[in-house]
DNA sequence: CTCTCGATGCGCT
DNA sequence: GCGCATCGAGAGA
């Protein structure tokens, strides 16, 4: 019963990457944790694109970290950063392209006590609601680094509820270095209002 | 609520 | 060695 009917496919991830990461606004992230499935909604999402983005961890070129960039499409890039944080991508466009979608923020929708328990002491507010966090409460690590979104079994994408057009808002990405295009480029997307999208 | 700052490991130059 | 696609504690308002 882990693959349901509405897991997103390959196709919807061998796209521009901006509308990769628009459509996935409202689709739910789920990950398999000791048989029991968590499950959130994306509420906020930044995307990377190709080695002209300065902001890019794929901007220097092919490297042992980054290599999930570089690779199919729907896979996760999962990344170690800050000494003690992963942030979890997803891995968009054609083979060879250097492009993911960073899932920022997620609100929780099923397993929530599971997230509370990783997120011990944190209000439900805190659970998911920045990129680092999220890893923690669905315990995405740098074992996931690769792992195929669309065969695989242990994290997917399914669809969930549409977002009205008027609702995405976007942006220019958050803690990004790099030249004036990239600090400047507005590819955050994040849903209007929402409780869960990070501060 | 807002702002500042330290933690902490490793990939890359 | 440097610098990071972050977080949380603590201080102040």
């Amino acid at each position: 019963m882990i693959d349901r009917q509405d897991r997103l496919g390959r196709a919807f991830y061998a796209r521009p990457t901006l509308s990769v990461a628009r459509d996935l606004l409202g689709q739910r992230l789920v990950r398999r944790l000791d048989g029991q499935l968590v499950e959130g909604r994306i509420v906020e999402v930044e995307a990377y694109i190709g080695r002209e983005d300065a902001a890019s961890h794929a901007h220097g070129g092919l490297t042992e970290r980054n290599a999930a960039m570089f690779g199919p499409p729907g896979h996760a890039y999962v990344y170690f950063i800050y000494g003690m944080h992963h942030c979890f991508n997803i891995v968009t466009e054609r083979e060879g392209y250097p492009a993911a979608v960073l899932v920022r923020a997620l609100e929780p929708l099923t397993g929530i006590q599971a997230m509370r328990e990783r997120r011990e002491g944190r209000p439900d507010r805190e659970l998911t609601n920045g990129p680092a966090k999220l890893c923690y409460a669905l315990d995405i690590g740098r074992e996931l680094d690769g792992a195929d979104l669309v065969e695989g079994s242990e994290l997917w994408v399914e669809r969930g509820e549409r977002v009205d057009e008027e609702r995405i808002m976007s942006g220019t990405r958050i803690n990004v270095r790099g030249d004036k295009r990239a600090l400047s480029a507005p590819w955050r997307f994040w849903i209007r209002d929402h409780p869960y999208v990070s501060k």
